[in-house]
DNA sequence: CGCAAAAATTGACTTATGGTAAGAAAACTA
DNA sequence: TAGTTTTCTTACCATAAGTCAATTTTTGCG
């Protein structure tokens, strides 16, 4: 991100840096969502329930990414997610409105902001993609892949509740894989 | 969309109005992708084709909503996706670099830009909750709530392709629907 | 309209993944 | 480090969805 001085200084203002513990909760299913964060370190998911009380991970966020519950701030209704951290991480805090107010001040965030949202996008696109035409087992080694040693922040129920598999499955997925 | 008539007539000169056949392929999977469609009338998809033949549909765009190959736009890589319209349509092609461009000329558009980026964002996120925790059945009947009268326009086997199942699961859904 | 091609349905069978429950392993915590 | 809690694994059975193939229905074309 290329920014000018200015802007930098404007961005610290309304922002606020966070040291959070593993299992800290910063935006909870139901409640009204004001904050978004920016990750520098560590690990976080966002995840619903549904009507069983089983989860569903939406996103892992690590360094560089951003997370809250976009759904209910574009939407303007309360989190249908939960934000938690899975370990031991860094976050920038933002106020979602005020830091939308930013484009006005500083065209130059709109085109960074634009940009962050087309490679989100890609991404989304290609889960997508995957799901539709992966089995378990591929979308699992895929997963890997794309996140290297995420591991190390995860338990297994999380790696399957984001693959859309029971905990027992990706077990099961995982005795085959040791196998060969 | 708020433009001034400098920004619209900048469009028009960019872009070419097309009127669109059933079957029709704006993009063929493998090819260089240079354009992206705004449609104004009729239906598209857009798909992607697996290792086994068959075909995932991406996404269903009717009237208003914008369509190309956004993974390859933004990766730089060959089309892995083909669009083709689903029956009679109307669609406004632009150049994807040159609509890069308008940016720095008119950046009101930059926030059209976005907007229409989040919005999109949202309703993957939305798409990505729901099949990870819908059965096919419910997720047919929110196809049906979200795309009304898009099957005047689909084969079955389009919105079960967009769906994650087979053609013929979605014949037994649709003859249990039938049923009740 | 009548025919051919494409799409949808249906039935019989298979397979991938889910559910439950018990025990093993790992991760905390005092 | 011992003890407690959480997570992971495994076995057995259940089920939703997939596969294949035959048949009916719909669509599109000459």
């Amino acid at each position: 991100m290329h920014l000018r001085p200015e802007a930098e200084e404007f961005l610290y203002s309304i922002s606020k840096e966070k040291t959070l513990h593993k299992g800290e909760v910063l935006i909870r299913q139901g409640q009204v969502v004001k904050k978004t964060f920016f990750v520098t370190a560590g690990c976080l998911r966002s995840y619903c329930i549904d009507k069983n009380g089983k989860e569903h991970t939406l996103l892992f966020a690590i360094k560089d990414w951003w997370i809250s519950d976009y759904i209910a701030i574009h939407t303007d209704e309360l989190a249908t997610l939960t934000v938690e951290c899975l370990s031991e991480s860094k976050v920038i805090e933002f106020n979602a409105k005020e830091l939308d107010g930013i484009h006005t001040r500083f065209p130059e965030f709109e085109s960074y902001q634009r940009h962050n949202l087309e490679r989100h996008v890609v991404s989304l696109h290609k889960r997508i993609l995957n799901q539709l035409q992966l089995s378990a087992a591929e979308r699992y080694d895929l997963f890997l892949k794309q996140y290297p040693d995420i591991e190390r922040h995860t338990r297994n129920y999380h790696i399957a509740s984001f693959l859309g598999i029971t905990q027992e499955s990706l077990s099961r997925i995982r005795a085959e894989k040791a196998k060969k």
